[in-house]
Parts: C-alpha cells; structure tokens; sequence
DNA sequence: GATACATGTGCAATCGTTTGCACAATTGTT
DNA sequence: AACAATTGTGCAAACGATTGCACATGTATC
C-alpha cells in the first residue's frame, strides 16, 4: 500500500532462489560477466515478469550517485532554449540520467538557490546555459570538484568544458553574405559585453570587418545590455538618428533585429529596401516575418546533446581534461538582405 | 572526497552533543515542537554553521517520498508547453518539490517508459500535458493511488483532476467574434478528436453554431488527425475545393491556421479580404504574421501553476476528491479577420 | 509523600542496494 | 594426486535519515 507494490531485489532473488546480491549483480552491467550465464538469465527473466525496478534512493543512498543532473537555464519561455533542453534531455536519458531544471532569470541569487537546491538532492553534474563571462558560481563547483559543463554560453574561466557555437564564424557568415550583396558600410547592434555571446559576437564582427573592400567604423556598433526587442529599438534607432552612413545591420540575435525591424519602419525606411537586416539563432517563426528574417542557424539541439555526452563524460573519468568546443552554425538568407 | 564534503545528521549531532534522532525532529517543523527551544535553537545554529543539507536519497529511502513530481509533456520543442513547465516549476518549487521532465511525442510506449522511468525515481506524483481522452496511463496511476492531475488536456476517465482551457468559451469567443463582423457561414478546422482539446473545441463549435443568424452547416467541418501546420493546410484546402460557401475559418489552434494560411494563398485568395481566420493558443509570434492572427489566449503559465497547486494538495490529502477546473481564455483581435 | 501523568530525549530498527570479503566448488598445474 | 588458482555465490555491513518505543526526568494530584 504504502510502498506501491513496489517490487524488491529481495523479492526477486527469493523467486529465483539465489541471494539478493547475485540479483544486484546480475543486473549492473559491469558485475553481470561474474555470473553463470544460466542464472543471470532466470534472475533477468523473473525480474521482467515482476516488473522489478531498482529503487533509486537506495541505489543513491548506498553509491553516493543520483543520476540526476541539474540544468541551470534563464527561461525555458525563451524560445532559444527549449531545444537546447530537448537535446539535453536525449543525451541524459541515452545514459541513463534525468535532469532537473531550474529557471534563474538572469538573477545571481536564483543561480545560487537553485545550485544549493540541486545540490542536496545529491545532483552528479551541472549544465549550465547560464553563464556569464566572470561567473563565480563556476570557480566554486570547479572547486568542489562537481563536474560541470557550460552550454551556449561559454565562460572566461579556466577549466571548464563548454559546448558553444561558433559565433565568430556565425557572425563572419553574415557579414560576408553581406558583402557579396554589395554591402560595405555595415553597422553592428551588439549583445551585452558581459555573455560570451554577445563578446564574441562583437569581436568577430570587429575582426571580419577589418577584411579588404569593408569599410569599418567603430562608431556603427550599438552597445544593448540585454538581448531583447527594446534594446535591439533603441540601439538601431540611435544608429539610424546618429546619420552615420551604413545599408546594413548585423544584429547579435534575433530579438536585436526584431528591434531593428521596428526602428527602421519607425524612421519610414524599409528593409531590406534601405536597411538591410540580418539576425542570429534563427528563432521558431522569423521565417514568418515580413520581411522573413536572414540569420545564423545555431545547432542547439546538438549543443545540447553534446553537452550531455561531455558532462557524463566527465562523470565517468573525473580527471579528463577540460574542452572547449564550437559547433559550426549555418548562414540562412532570407527576406531581409538585398542587393545595395 | 567521494562524498563530496557532505555534513550528515550525526556530525551534526555530535557536535551539540545530542542524538542524531534529536537533531532530525529539531529540522522537521512537525516534530520541532517536541524539543526544548534551546537544544533547538543550538542545533539549527550548528546546523547553519556546518552548512548541512539533509541528504534526499536517504530521506526518501526512509519515507518512501521524492519530493519530486514526473511532468510528461508531448515535446517542450513545441511553443505552447514552455509556460506551463515554467508554471508548473513555480508552483513546485514554491512547495519543496523539484520537477523531472519527460518528452513524449505523443508516442505510447514513450509515455510507459517514461512513467516507468519516473516511478522508479519515486516520484510523488505526476502532471500529465499528454492525456488521450481515452489513456489507460491514467486509469493506471488512479489504481496504484500515484496522485496525478492532468493540465492543458484532459480525459474522460473519472476520478482525475485537471486544469485546463475553457475550450468551448474560446471558441465562442470567437465565433461570436466573427458574426459581429457579419459572418454567417463560418468553418472549422477540427482537431483529432482523441485529444479533448480538438473534441471539446469542435462541440463548442456545433454548439455556438446553433445560435440564430448564424448558418451552421455539418460539411463546414474539416477533420484532422493532428495540431500541425500540414494538416491545417491540408483541411483548409479541401474546405476551399469543396466550393461550398464560407466567409470565415475557425481553426481549432494557431498551427491549424496557420496552415489555413497558406491554403488561402495557394487559392489565389487573400486573408482577411476573402476570408477570415482565427487561431487558438496565441502563440508567441503569431502577433507578427501576416496578417497578424486573431487568436484566443489561453493562460498557459497559470493553467501550469495551478496543476502544480492542485497536485500538491492531492499529495497532501490524498483522498480529496478531484475536480476538473477550467481557466478563462481571452479573445486577442488582430488583422487576421475583418467584416464581410 | 506516594502515585499517576506528561515531557523531552535516546535507542535501535528500518528503508533497498551495493560491494568487500569469505568460502565452496571447479579447473588447471606439476 | 596434491596443491594452487580461478570462479561463482553468499554473507553482512554499510549508506543517512526517520520514527515507534522505552525510559528517565519533572510536574501535578490526592
């Protein structure tokens, strides 16, 4: 009643007529070699006919592991995410884990909280897609040497593996594709300085702008503080009122470029008629947009599956060496650049 | 080392000089009232100052409780179910408990092994986005008393509780929506009627239909056998070669219409000129279509946070009845209707 | 001042698995 | 044929918290 019918190892070895640990060994992969071929098969086969499952809070309690994982995100209601997360969660299962989840809302004592809450629930690992370039919470799971591995967003950290897109060739797609459309006064509307997104982003831009035939100019990047609409408003239509020249904006997201949309039919220019726009993370639905966005296709289902293969991974053999890896993103031309 | 620093009851016991047993009623509210104030206050000090976190595994050997609640949802991939999660977490963690997530798409032996998965975990109950009007998953839990409330869909098994869209309101909102514009022959793209969202949906649709000055007219129905943008297109386009007479569609979700879109056009006709068309959920994005889709809102991160409420009172109390709540959906007009 | 009762704390068993150790049975070696 | 090595299984002790029961105290009652 109480306990739900559950069925035990020791029930199942009773059936059986062997002791509970042949049971347990027969069951763990690693021990199952240990045992008569004979056994082992009626031991699994009476376990399937009662249903056995092991029960994890024991397993937990006696190998100090969980096979859970904890999954440290901003917002899953960010359409950037759930993929991520899916692609997580695939990989975790594939091995066995679960995750838990947290949403930290961009807050330092959220990140904090949540960490602790997963933490006593005895967690293996942590995937964090909340990261931020100078990110304490880092330094201290490195320290308590919980292994750890960053997604998405990467940090200035040492030691620590991440599994991010390659921003600056995303961006250098852009800005190319740019290019060969005749553009050559390009403006940037840049993420925040201080996720490694928004950094690398900027400095790609910086440095692929700097290529022959381009016309750099430090003063068409636009500084936001954070990767959303009203930013991406302001930040273009400052560009726009600066009077600087320029036919192009290479936005660091997509939300930015949605900004941009708004500022440029405010200013009663059109894109990609004037302005052309160009966005990144090819977010569900900009495809819809009139005009539909061109933008930098990221990867995240397998930056999140990666994710999950490194972190157990580094389970498995704790001392590995840290890696950071870039997945290679895609330039998707839509609507929203044309001809000078 | 391998226990990663973890202070347990009995450090902490020895060092007030208590019994273990006292330092578990001193940190559990019920039984704190047993024990003298000020061998309790000492030992919540030391506790505080060792840092200690009661160590889950152990507590849930013991209890036979998780703490931990198994959310089943079809795919977090798809843009409806991020505000429930986030709800449902909110009204989780308010409450102690931590979510685990399953993706299920919609495939049945994917909702047993994930069932299975979770209850091997413990879990103390379950929220289900993923009920068949007719899913033996839920008699199965009711029978082994694993509370369960089901949220966004529900069944038409007995006994269950759920929180779901006011479905029949919605669709009169917007039936009623469109005859104030002038329309009187209106059609429906109907969703799978295994799901009681599409069911509940096309009975609200008969049913409001039956009003005067409308033409209610059986063949106006087009079937479907999923929520996606192929089927509506599918559905919308037989609608149209049928040749019958309508002025306005009323699509049982926004991918449905969007798909209604897209036949619309291939028709040579325009939206809203020629005909209208509303959506259900409103999607984010939707508001950015062309035209922008008039949809009925539904309060999705509310119906999450209220299953996670309604959850943790039926763990509570486990034999409270259950109750099938509806939350209020809203109509949003944009430009995708029009008068006649 | 003896008896009954309440109160606060300790004792020890328990939850279900895993795993080091012991030991019997089998096989291999000389 | 005696001994060593190998193999397969059982035994029992953990893991860390919870909780029914027992038992000292201290207080109330007559």
């Amino acid at each position: 009643m109480s306990n739900r019918n559950r069925v035990t190892i020791r029930e199942v070895a009773e059936r059986v007529g062997v002791h509970p640990s042949t049971v347990s060994r027969v069951l763990n992969p690693v021990t199952r070699g240990r045992i008569t071929p004979e056994v082992a098969d009626k031991v699994t086969t009476v376990a399937n006919e009662l249903g056995y499952r092991p029960n994890q809070a024991a397993r937990g309690l006696r190998t100090n592991r969980s096979s859970t994982i904890g999954v440290l995100i901003p917002d899953i209601t960010n359409p950037l995410f759930p993929p991520i997360i899916r692609g997580i969660e695939d990989g975790l299962s594939a091995n066995g884990y679960t995750a838990i989840l947290g949403n930290t809302d961009n807050v330092v004592s959220r990140e904090t909280d949540a960490v602790a809450t997963m933490r006593a629930r005895q967690v293996d690992g942590l995937i964090l897609a909340t990261a931020r370039r100078d990110d304490p919470l880092i330094a201290e799971c490195l320290k308590d040497r919980l292994p750890v591995v960053l997604v998405n967003r990467t940090a200035d950290t040492d030691g620590v593996s991440s599994i991010v897109n390659d921003d600056v060739l995303g961006i250098s797609l852009a800005v190319r594709h740019l290019k060969e459309l005749g553009h050559r006064r390009i403006a940037h509307i840049a993420g925040p300085r201080t996720l490694s997104t928004g950094n690398a982003r900027r400095e790609g831009f910086l440095s692929v702008m700097g290529a022959k035939e381009l016309l750099p100019d430090q003063k068409l990047i636009a500084e936001t503080n954070a990767f959303s609409e009203d930013e991406g408003l302001r930040a273009a239509a400052q560009l726009i009122s600066d009077g600087r020249e320029f036919t192009a904006i290479v936005a660091a997201n997509d939300l930015l470029a949605l900004g941009a949309y708004e500022a440029i039919a405010d200013a009663g220019l059109s894109c990609p008629g004037d302005i052309s726009v160009t966005g990144f993370n090819d977010m569900p639905f900009v495809d819809r947009l009139s005009p539909p966005l061109t933008t930098i296709r990221i990867p995240h289902y397998e930056l999140g599956r990666e994710a999950a293969r490194r972190l157990v991974e580094l389970i498995q053999t704790p001392d590995s060496p840290a890696r950071a890896t870039t997945l290679r993103p895609e330039l998707i031309v839509r609507g929203s650049t044309a001809e000078v």
